[in-house]
DNA sequence: ATTTAAGTAATAATTATTCTAAATTGTGGC
DNA sequence: GCCACAATTTAGAATAATTATTACTTAAAT
């Protein structure tokens, strides 16, 4: 992530803090989840705040917007191209930086221009194997067309 | 999708609604454009019984719940594995039917057992491209990892 | 130092979705 | 065909995430 001036935005202590935690996390935080975390060192943050940021580095390019959680939204600051892995159960998500050739047949682009594309893969984690041994194998679990 | 009776349900004429506007739709509708297709034909119709109708089907395996329209959730028919293309502009969601082999090296799965994976192609539709010429070629559009 | 455009925060508003509780209705068994 | 009853519908309230509004504050350009 570039770093702060660089960026070409307004530097404040808010945002600061916000790209502190943000700096090399890889925990695809929601805004739930920034919040809560710089409200710590930061009692007077304000979700409008979180959001505003959240807004601002995602028009410069610098934290993608990810929709792969269904019940909200998750924020990445690795902006280089990757893919993502999430538990079905607990909604972890890890990157995946191996690169994938995706090219889309000509019959099923349907007049589309395409700019790009984003692999997630669907499974259970180590933890949530552990905790839920041989249930719960497949049913209508979350996702996975 | 299965006929009716077969899916193993109550049959409702409300359910029977729902599934029939269902059946071979190809726009991966959501809630809302469910509730208010079946709602001509069903004035009475409640917004949870949409739900509760997509959310038995969704567990018996008959219709996908798409987390690709970071706005709503997006309901999907065609249970056959597939991916999907989406216009980053109006959110219009294409099939994609090609198959792709996507294997995950080991040391990038974190210990995950993998159930499956679901690729989501951007782009701008047609009829987008046509609105905004050349204006909005990048910037921090929607999403795109 | 002053100015001012941009940013913050409290709060209200919106939107999608889930929940609740009461009324209604399919369905299998008689 | 009729009954019992669990499953389903419904209206509306409740919740959660996100966006919008607005008055106040501040970073940074002059």
């Amino acid at each position: 992530m570039k770093k702060y001036r660089d960026i070409g935005l307004k530097l404040t202590p808010q945002r600061l803090a916000i790209l502190d935690y943000l700096e090399g996390n890889r925990e695809h935080p929601s805004a739930e989840d920034i919040y809560h975390a710089v409200s710590k060192k930061f009692p007077t943050m304000s979700f409008s705040t979180v959001y505003n940021t959240l807004d601002a580095l995602k028009k410069k390019g610098n934290v993608l917007e990810l929709t792969i959680d269904a019940s909200k939204k998750r924020f990445d600051p690795n902006t280089a191209p990757h893919h993502h892995l999430i538990c079905a159960e607990c909604k972890r998500i890890a990157d995946i930086m191996n690169v994938y050739e995706l090219s889309l047949p000509d019959d099923e682009n349907t007049n589309f221009r395409v700019i790009g594309n984003h692999i997630v893969f669907y499974g259970i984690c180590q933890t949530c194997e552990r905790k839920k041994p041989h249930l719960k194998r497949r049913e209508g679990t979350n996702e996975q067309p």
